[in-house]
DNA sequence: GGAAATTTTGTTATGATATAACATTTCTTT
DNA sequence: AAAGAAATGTTATATCATAACAAAATTTCC
């Protein structure tokens, strides 16, 4: 007989609910602030947390607001293909996951002799609701 | 009669010409370092080169490694068109201007209504050197 | 089951990146 | 030269991330 899960608290998971609550991407020490209350005491507790999120697909790293947002759709696996359109306005955080054009950027280095192993594209402008007059 | 130019140092040059120097790119606190023998005493006066030389499209910032290269062209303007392949192996990255492929990649977002202002390209992997058996 | 090995988690400390705030200097304008 | 504007210097501090090791939980193997 297995033993029953443990009692401990699964900390990714509280990891990705907040995630989830927020509309836009959140720091480690953002969720890390909104997590003290839960049992969280250290960075590392989040980072490790949000490890094991990314590499299950359910959380991406934006690499140019050094903060992590959850992927829009659940159990994906897109890692490679997500696409960024941060508004600087706002701070809302579109997603896309356009496999053809990702894989045309890879391609682009592949040509070239680079083995691509993870690719970031991410963009910062104007959001929709921003930009209208 | 203009004054004739300060006898002051231009720091933004300083800053270029170790970037240029390095096969590789550097960290603000990397080229801090390199740059203390010359007069640079503070982050802020690496950073405020740094923005200049961004500005003015000779230098490129490297997000996924919070580092900064000299862009492989002389006076090259392609700040919008840049992508990075960074080798995890080795350290070296490689510069692509692909206008045409940075175009899709904001025609993706623009077809959303996002107004595109600044875009970030870039890809890890192994270099071909780096790939070879 | 229970000892040994492995993995995970907690905690402290520190390293690395970036900017705020304000004083000082330099430059421009008149 | 005086007044105002802009750039630079300097100190302090905010923000992001991980190393190192201790403690606890889990797995493995007998």
């Amino acid at each position: 007989m297995t033993k029953p899960s443990s009692a401990r608290v699964d900390r990714p998971a509280q990891v990705l609910a907040q995630l989830k609550k927020s509309d836009r991407p959140l720091s480690a020490y953002a969720l890390l602030d909104r997590l003290r209350s839960e049992g969280f005491n250290a960075p590392l507790q989040i980072y490790r947390a949000l490890e094991k999120l990314q590499q299950a697909g359910s959380v991406h790293r934006v690499e140019s607001l050094n903060a992590f947002i959850a992927c829009h759709r659940e159990g994906c696996r897109h890692t490679q293909n997500a696409i960024f359109a941060i508004c600087e306005s706002c701070g809302a955080v579109q997603e896309f996951a356009d496999a053809n054009l990702a894989g045309r950027v890879k391609d682009c280095a592949e040509a070239g002799g680079f083995r691509v192993q993870q690719s970031t594209i991410e963009m910062k402008g104007l959001c929709k609701d921003c930009s209208a007059p």
